[in-house]
DNA sequence: TAAATGTTGTTATAGCAAAAACAACATGAG
DNA sequence: CTCATGTTGTTTTTGCTATAACAACATTTA
C-alpha cells in the first residue's frame, strides 16, 4: 500500500532540487501521509529528531506549504501536495525567467566581444550536452552536412533532424546503419566500420565526425568506460583536417559499394 | 552599458534558486560577459578567489552550463544563457512532476485515514497562501455563499469567481464596495463598516467572514502591523458562531437599507 | 644560456554558515 | 505527580567559501 522507503526518499531528493532542505522534504512527505499529525506523530513518521520538527515546520508555513491548527497539541496539515509543487515551481519558475532574460542581456550585449573563438578548440563532456550541441549544429547549417557515424547513440534524433533539412542543405552521410527510408535528396552510403575503428582497449567504442558548411567540425568519441566526449571547432586546421578524413572515408565508402 | 552590480547580485540570487551556489552563479555570469575568458580572467570578472574558480568552473562543466578549450592556459565558455537556464529548468521540472505524482499518489491512498479534521481550526499566515485557499474554498462551493467583507485585498478576484458561481449557488454578500455592476443573480449589500469594526489599535485593520455550504467558514484578519492571517474550520461550533455573527450583521445591513 | 619573474593549474587547509542532531528545561493537561 | 508538548540552547556535521602554498611551465632579463 504505503510502499516504503525506496519511493519515498526519491521523492525527497526530488523536493530538495525544488528548494527545500532534507528534514523539510522528510516532514513535508510525513505530513502528506498522514495530515493532521502532530509535531510528536511527525517525528515518529518522518525519523526527524522531535526538536528540529518545530524549525521546518516553521520553514514549511513560511514557504506556504503547511497550515497550523491552534488545538493544544497542535496539528499540522499539508497543502494539497499538486498545490504545493506547483507554487514552488512557480516562484522558481519566476526565478529562471528573470535570470534568462538578465542573461540574455548581457550576453547579447557583450557579442561584441569576441576574442579570436574560432581559433579554438572546445570540450565537450556528457552525452546530454554534446547531444543538444549537436543537434544545435546540424539544425543551424545553411549549405552543407557531412556526416561520418559509428555510433549508436542519437541517430534517431539526427536521422529527425536531418529529415528536416534535407530539401535545404547538401546532406552526405556515411554510416554503418540507418533507421526507417532513405530519402532521395541526401546522399547515404551504408557501411560497415572500417577496421582499425573497432579495434583498441575500449569495449564500446564509437565515433562520430560532423562537418557543416565546412567550416565547422564537431568529433564525439564515445566508450563505454570512460564515458563521452565531443570537440567541437570553427578552427581553420581543425576543420581542414576532419575535412580530409572524411573526404578519404566517403571515398573508400563509395568504392567499395561499386 | 553593462550596467554593474546591483542587477548581477538579483541575477546571481535567481540562479541561486535554480540550484546554483554563490560561486556558480558569480562564474556563469562572468563568463557570460565575456566568453572564452580563462580562470585568471574569471577570478577577476567575478570576485571569486582564483584558486576557487577551478573546483567551481568544474562543477559547472558538469551541469552542462560550460565548456572548456584545450587550449593553454585552457578557455571557457558558457553555454547560450537561455539554453543554460533552460536545462537547468527541465531537470527541476522533471523533478517537481516527479515528486507531485509521487505525493499526489501517497496523498489519496492516505485519504481515508481522516481523523476528525473536521473538527480542527486551521491558521493560515501570508497573503498569498491565504488567497490560494479562499478562491479553491468558494471555487468549491456547491449551495451557497454567505460573505461579509470588509477588507482591500482580493476584492477584484473574488467578485471573479463569484461571477462564475452565480448560476448555480445561492450567494449573499454584506461589503463596503462593489467593482463593476452586480448581477441580478447575486444578493448584494453595499454598507459603510459598521462602527466597531475599524476601530483599535491597528492602523489599517480589515476583516471577512465566509460561510460555503453552511458548514465550512473562513475567516481573514488582515492589520498592516501585524500581517493578514486567517482561520479555517469546518468544526460545528466555529461554522454556528461564525453563522450568528454573519446573520446579525446581514440583518442589519437589510435594515439600514430599508 | 642561466637566473629571475610571472602565470597556470593543483592541493591543502582554515573559516564560516546553514542544517542536523542532541540535551535540557518549562509548561500544561490529565 | 507524570507524561507529552513546546521551547531554548549547544554541539556536530556538512558543504561552500576563502587563503596559502606549491610544482610546472612560460617569459623576461642579464
Amino acid at each position: 500500500m504505503v510502499e516504503p522507503g525506496e519511493n519515498q526518499a526519491t521523492i525527497a531528493e526530488s523536493l530538495k532540487s525544488l528548494g527545500l532542505t532534507k528534514y523539510e522534504a522528510l516532514v513535508y512527505i510525513a505530513l502528506v501521509r498522514v495530515a493532521g499529525a502532530t509535531a510528536t506523530e511527525i517525528h515518529e513518521l518522518s525519523g526527524v529528531p522531535r526538536a528540529s520538527v518545530y524549525p521546518v515546520l516553521d520553514r514549511l508555513i513560511q514557504k506556504n506549504l503547511v497550515s497550523v491548527s491552534n488545538t493544544s497539541p497542535k496539528r499540522f496539515n499539508p497543502v494539497r501536495p499538486d498545490e504545493g509543487v506547483d507554487s514552488l515551481m512557480k516562484s522558481i519558475e519566476s526565478d529562471a525567467v528573470f535570470a534568462r532574460e538578465g542573461l540574455n542581456r548581457i550576453y547579447l550585449e557583450c557579442a561584441h566581444l569576441e576574442r579570436g573563438d574560432q581559433e579554438l578548440i572546445w570540450s565537450i563532456y556528457g552525452e546530454e550536452n554534446i547531444r543538444i550541441r549537436l543537434l544545435d549544429l546540424i539544425s543551424n547549417a545553411t549549405e552543407s552536412i557531412r556526416i561520418f557515424f559509428y555510433w549508436g547513440g542519437l541517430r534517431k534524433q539526427i536521422i529527425q533532424v536531418l529529415e528536416e533539412k534535407k530539401n535545404s542543405v547538401s546532406i552526405e552521410v556515411v554510416t554503418d546503419h540507418w533507421e526507417g527510408e532513405i530519402p532521395e535528396s541526401m546522399n547515404i552510403w551504408i557501411k560497415k566500420p572500417p577496421r582499425g575503428h573497432d579495434i583498441g582497449p575500449a569495449k564500446s567504442l564509437g565515433g562520430g565526425v560532423f562537418l557543416v558548411d565546412g567550416s565547422k567540425a564537431m568529433v564525439i568519441m564515445g566508450s563505454e568506460e570512460e564515458g563521452t566526449s565531443a570537440l567541437y571547432s570553427e578552427a581553420r586546421g581543425f576543420v581542414r583536417f576532419f575535412t580530409v578524413y572524411w573526404n578519404f572515408f566517403s571515398s573508400w565508402a563509395r568504392k567499395k559499394s561499386q
